[in-house]
DNA sequence: CCGTATCCACAACGATACTG
DNA sequence: CAGTATCGTTGTGGATACGG
């Protein structure tokens, strides 16, 4: 768990990892998107690649030099639970920002539901925290 | 999910979270057990407490002063599902800490997964992150 | 027990500007 | 596009000490 919170436990780590999720790759990209100081960004990349949440895989356009983006890693890509879990919980209580099941939707291709749930498969709740993303 | 980096995204705040799920309340119990420096689980404390994450709830021992501990409100109840599946992502990429299994059990009084579910019932994971706490 | 007050060293931030 | 270099400022961590 300390070791969770050193990786996630940051501000911009966070909404970083889930441009990534979003499918955003590329540095400019997330610069733009997140508007988080370049130096910063490179930054914590450099940290993500080290911890193995995220990898560079290159590509490059018909005619272009090769450039590199930043893809998840599978550690990474199980961080999408944990993740998920925490924007519908910014969604319930800080109203006015963006829904999260455009996410879901997009990375599961599915309406799903995050929750605990029982051995015997029924939906088990701690506090109300049980959500449906998409109807 | 900004909203939500702001309340979890530093090392200190994730930590004393999972404390007061952990059934610790007291603010002595919480910086013994975390080594965290007094002031800073003051502060810590403080900011929860306006975010309504945390409230005071007064109690006395039998012929004590009154005195205060800091119980979850049921905003900060429902950051157990985020909190829950961060664990148990630490636990699967850090091995040697301790087990997640305990703080579910003993805050469920039941074995669970923590997954997504679709709306039919039957699990779907994201990657592998889906997993049984407790056999 | 339950905190607050101070202080300092260090790390992080954000702005700006510059290279391949 | 994708970064690195530099730099002034602010914030945090941790130690220590002190009051309710």
């Amino acid at each position: 768990m300390a070791a969770a919170a050193n990786v996630i436990g940051d501000r911009w780590t966070l909404l970083i990892l889930r441009e990534a999720l979003y499918g955003v790759t590329r540095f400019d990209a997330m610069q733009a998107e997140l508007g988080v100081p370049r130096t910063v960004l490179s930054g914590r990349l450099k940290k993500l690649l080290a911890e193995g949440v995220l990898k560079q895989r290159p590509y490059r356009k018909a005619g272009e030099r090769i450039r590199y983006q930043y893809v998840l890693t599978p550690k990474g890509v199980e961080l999408a639970l944990p993740m998920i879990a925490l924007m519908e919980w910014g969604d319930k209580y800080c109203r006015g920002g963006a829904s999260t099941a455009d996410v879901v939707e997009r990375n599961t291709g599915a309406a799903c539901h995050v929750g605990l749930v029982s051995d015997a498969g029924a939906p088990v709740s701690i506090g109300a925290a049980q959500f449906r993303v998409k109807g």
